[in-house]
RNA sequence: GGGCGAUUAGCUCAGCGGGAGAGCACUGCCUUCACACGGCAGGGGUCGCAGGUUCAAGCCCUGCAUCGCCCA
């Protein structure tokens, strides 16, 4: 190993292409099923095929990564299973827009041309994301990489289609549900994304029929509605209006008469007037209304799949259609209010606060539609889901979340399954022409199921995306037929993913897991915070305020931005990314680079290791080290076992750069360039076996930087801590705690002489003593063993501080101009005469002496409260008691110190 | 309207019953033969506000304020 092979910064643009190619080549990927073991499985939320990595895939799949690469090196079977969703209405919509800039519309190619297209642009645009997983490291097995609408899958979908069918937990029906005008689609509850606007509140006249003198007032946020009202609901206790129900409403503007009718829970007796307008074709509180009394209300739909006022409506006089018709809701709403202020309907108008529905894919206004749609039964699948948390057979990383998962699943709601869009799983229906009956198959009818006959039509609407996403985990695995893998790999580990879409996809994929393979999906969900822009709003393409995570990998580097994530990832649920914060993190990596260079660059060439890692030879740096090494391992190990990324993190920061690099390296420095060969080997052995379990230790964390100099360490480094010969640092044993090498006698010795370092360091550095002045100190003690210990490692202490000379004794005395340091059971004098001026030293005593005193007094205080002293656990006393007497002690030196100044 | 979360050093955030922490930024000294993407030393906080529990409270409880998210 010579010098010349590191450079003297770290490139990451150099060396990482380079070795994720070498793990692909060498397979290290793939996992197998047959090779036994004890497996850990994680399937990767797949992202949308029309998806380019952003932020949030970047910190979700790097946490995912961090896990499987640790459990990999831990010798578990591991698989990280990738993969695409086929994102229907996102992806019709890319596809659409993508014609349409060619002025090509999507029904003037028909169906099937279209599908096809949208398969041109899914090969030709859709593994975009996976390469893009590759830059940040992503360990998955890219020989299993699935897709939503892939054979396999779609065949998976079609069983669970027509099972649940079978079971009567999937049916057809005419309800009101969410549309988007825009996207032409049914969606479910949970597409719908509310907002707050600010709107209107107009308050309209509806006269009595029998005496058009006695007018209602009806308040609404939605007057173009009105031609749709089937009635007036008040509340039947109300003593204003009960005697009115059962009379009818001449409803302005119409022909039509409503009924005035009694509901206790659509009417608010404390709300506006005590009066409301019911129209139950538009409105999900009104529709329910309209079921609730007998006969149920009539539903006038009055909107048309555009959301525009349908041209014809039943009852509404042609001159008031004739404003309105083909107008959006929005227009027609001003139009409506002209109209009935010109009539004198309109008795105000006020400002008012509301929430809207919002498309999730294309953010418009979502209108309550009737129409005839598939749903899911949820009732029954949701309870098992439920005791699955319940009775911890799942759990939720932070635990919090279950009580999230808690609440929508026991208000679940039937799931709206249809879409009305081409791209997608086509529900396998058909109808018969002949007796009207629905045939559902798990193969192409060719013939009625019911009447036998052939007038079959498939059913045209395609199933949510999420229905084929809830199948994930067993699906990718080779479900319905009963693969090794399924076997071997289901219930998969754990689940990583972001809080957005526990309902859209977590919820469901523990229901069908249930309901299909008997057997939770996984065991434990992660579920981390969202990396949001700025103003700490949620990224989306539609928004524009996407960051590139890639120009962040190419500035900064992978390993890098890995680790800014595994350092962020306590927080709760926002991360506002910081560039400065990554840029730390490149310098450490670049720190570990130089450690690195420097630890080749002091052993010798053909350098064998000690077989014992730790010889009599050693030095006390290299026990404490070593000491350090091994609590750090038991750190991170138990932080990634409870997902505690940040530990884990932090511990390896903390270890690599300030005990590793600042001390361990500096401690070892006279004994590798000096001339005991014994002593010399001792420490190249400590250096270079803990910078090669450290590189372990960090790798799932920055696998790149890690693999690089691992490969450039000498092979007998490499190997000495394990058998064989291995190839690559992600495939060598993760690192294990060797409880008899944690010597806390050993971490006290080194202590002691670290802090007769800082305490000389800090005279130099409060007196301005330049680093190149090589000074004499005196150390005073009347412990015999403490000068026995410090005698023996003074070489350390005159290294570090920079002494030219170091006493050590009971009888030494202060010369008469000099800096006093205090530590525990010892001072340290250093002669300042010719160096430096002694008022400068009399403020540094003062200042050290007002620290003191407030820190006494604090203790003083807390130790004469009787309560404390009685009722505080005996060590917390004595602990405090303690403190006291080492801080009047150093107090009482100090003082003598600055009386000796003059 | 209901629920959840946040509020700690200039900034970004850890800590969640017993001596206020990290990174960055800042100040001083230093181009010391691994690293200036560096070293050494240092300054900086009434832990959102008000009550309460406790011998002891960023940490637990109650209320309030501000910001954010989710659900209706």
């Amino acid at each position: 190993m010579s010098v010349e092979e590191l450079s003297k910064s770290y490139d990451p643009s150099v060396v990482e292409r380079a070795w994720y190619d070498f793990w692909l080549e060498k397979g290290f990927f793939h996992a197998d099923a047959d090779a036994g073991g004890v497996p850990y499985c994680i399937v990767i939320p797949p992202p949308n095929v029309t998806g380019s990595l952003h932020v949030g895939h970047a910190y979700d799949s790097t946490l995912q990564d961090i896990l499987v690469r640790w459990m990999r090196m831990s010798g578990r079977n591991t698989l990280w299973l990738p993969g695409t969703d086929h994102a229907g209405i996102a992806t019709q919509n890319v596809v659409e827009r993508q014609l349409a800039r060619k002025k090509i519309d999507r029904h003037s190619l028909g169906r099937e041309k279209f599908v096809e297209e949208v398969w041109k642009w899914k090969q030709e645009y859709g593994g975009r994301i996976i390469g893009q997983l590759k830059h940040i490291g992503a360990s998955c097995d890219w020989d299993r990489e699935r897709f939503t609408m892939d054979e396999g899958l779609s065949r998976a979908v079609r069983e669970v289609f027509v099972r649940l069918h079978e079971e009567g937990l999937i049916y057809r029906g005419e309800r009101l549900i969410n549309w988007c005008p825009r996207c032409h689609t049914a969606l479910s509850d949970i597409e719908v994304e509310h907002e707050d606007e600010k709107g209107k509140l107009y308050h309209i006249a509806y006269p009595l029929s029998h005496d058009k003198k006695i007018r209602l007032t009806v308040a609404t946020t939605r007057p173009e509605t009105m031609l749709g009202d089937t009635a007036v609901a008040v509340h039947p206790l109300d003593p204003r209006y009960k005697e009115l129900i059962g009379k009818t409403i001449d409803l302005p503007l119409t022909a039509r008469k409503i009924p005035i009718v009694g509901d206790a829970i659509l009417v608010d007796l404390e709300f506006g007037s005590g009066a409301v307008k019911v129209t139950p074709a538009h409105d999900f509180n009104d529709y329910e209304a309209g079921l609730r009394q007998d006969p149920p209300l009539p539903r006038i739909k009055m909107l048309s799949d555009k959301a525009e006022i349908l041209p014809d409506i039943p009852d509404v006089l042609p001159a008031i259609l004739k404003h309105v018709a083909g107008k959006p809701a929005k227009k027609a709403r001003g139009v409506m209010v002209q109209l009935l202020q010109e009539q004198g309907f309109l008795v105000k108008t006020e400002d008012y606060g509301h929430s809207i529905g919002k498309c999730y894919r294309c953010k418009s206004v979502v209108e309550p539609a009737l129409s005839p749609q598939w749903f899911v039964k949820t009732g029954p699948l949701a309870g098992p889901a439920i005791e699955a948390v319940e009775t911890g057979k799942i759990t939720f990383y932070p635990k919090g979340w279950e009580n999230t998962y808690f609440d929508w699943m026991r208000n679940i709601k039937d799931w709206c399954i249809s879409r009305q869009i081409w791209w997608g799983h086509r529900i396998p229906a058909w109808y018969c022409d002949d007796c009207g009956e629905i045939t559902v198959s798990r193969t192409d009818p060719t013939a009625c199921g019911e009447c036998g006959q052939n007038n079959l039509r498939q059913e045209t609407d395609v199933l949510d995306t999420w229905f084929s996403s809830a199948l994930w985990p067993f699906s990718t695995l080779g479900w319905p037929d009963k693969t090794r893998e399924l076997s071997f790999y289901y219930p998969t580990s754990v689940l990583v993913t972001g809080l957005d879409i526990i309902f859209f996809w977590v919820a469901r994929m523990i229901m069908m897991g249930l309901h299909f393979m008997k057997e939770v999906p996984f065991r434990d969900v992660y579920i981390h915070a969202l990396v949001r822009d700025a103003e700490g709003h949620k990224m989306s393409k539609s928004k524009g305020n996407v960051i590139d995570p890639l120009s962040m990998l190419e500035q900064y580097g992978t390993d890098a931005f890995r680790f800014t994530f595994a350092a962020f990832a306590a927080q709760g649920r926002d991360i506002k990314l910081s560039a400065d914060r990554i840029e730390g993190y490149r310098n450490f990596a670049n720190k570990i680079w130089n450690a690195s260079r420097f630890a080749l660059m002091n052993l010798d060439d053909g350098f064998v290791p000690n077989r014992d890692t730790l010889t009599p030879d050693a030095s006390l740096a290299d026990r404490w080290i070593h000491s350090r090494l091994h609590s750090v391992v038991q750190e991170v190990q138990s932080a990634f076992s409870d997902y505690r990324f940040n530990d884990a993190a932090s511990a390896l920061y903390q270890f690599i750069w300030h005990e590793f690099c600042d001390w361990y390296v500096e401690l070892a420095k006279p004994a590798l360039q000096g001339d005991d060969l014994a002593v010399r080997r001792a420490s190249q052995t400590t250096l270079a076996g803990t910078l090669e379990a450290a590189l372990r230790l960090l790798h799932p964390i920055m696998p790149f930087i890690t693999e690089e100099i691992w490969q450039k360490l000498p092979e007998t480094v490499r190997h000495a801590q394990h058998r064989g010969s291995v190839t690559s640092i992600m495939i060598a044993p993760f690192p294990e705690a060797d409880k008899k090498l944690i010597d806390p006698a050993v971490e006290q010795d080194m202590q002691v002489v670290m802090d007769l370092i800082l305490a000389i360091r800090n005279i130099r550095g409060e007196m301005n003593i330049p680093p190149s002045a090589q000074i004499p100190a005196i150390v005073k003690t009347a412990d015999d063993a403490l000068a026995k210990h410090l005698g023996k490692n003074a070489g350390y202490v005159k290294t570090l501080a920079r002494l030219q000379e170091l006493r050590i004794g009971k009888n030494e005395s202060k010369p008469k101009a000099a800096a006093t340091g205090v530590m525990r059971g010892a001072e340290v004098y250093i002669p300042l005469e010719g160096i430096i001026d002694l008022g400068q030293e009399r403020d540094r005593l003062d200042k050290e002496l007002g620290k003191i005193a407030k820190d006494i007094s604090m203790f003083t205080k807390k130790l004469s409260n009787k309560s404390f002293v009685d009722k505080a656990p005996a060590a917390v006393v004595e602990k405090d008691k303690s403190r006291l007497d080492d801080l009047r002690i150093k107090q009482e030196k100090l003082e003598h110190s600055l009386k000796m100044l003059g």
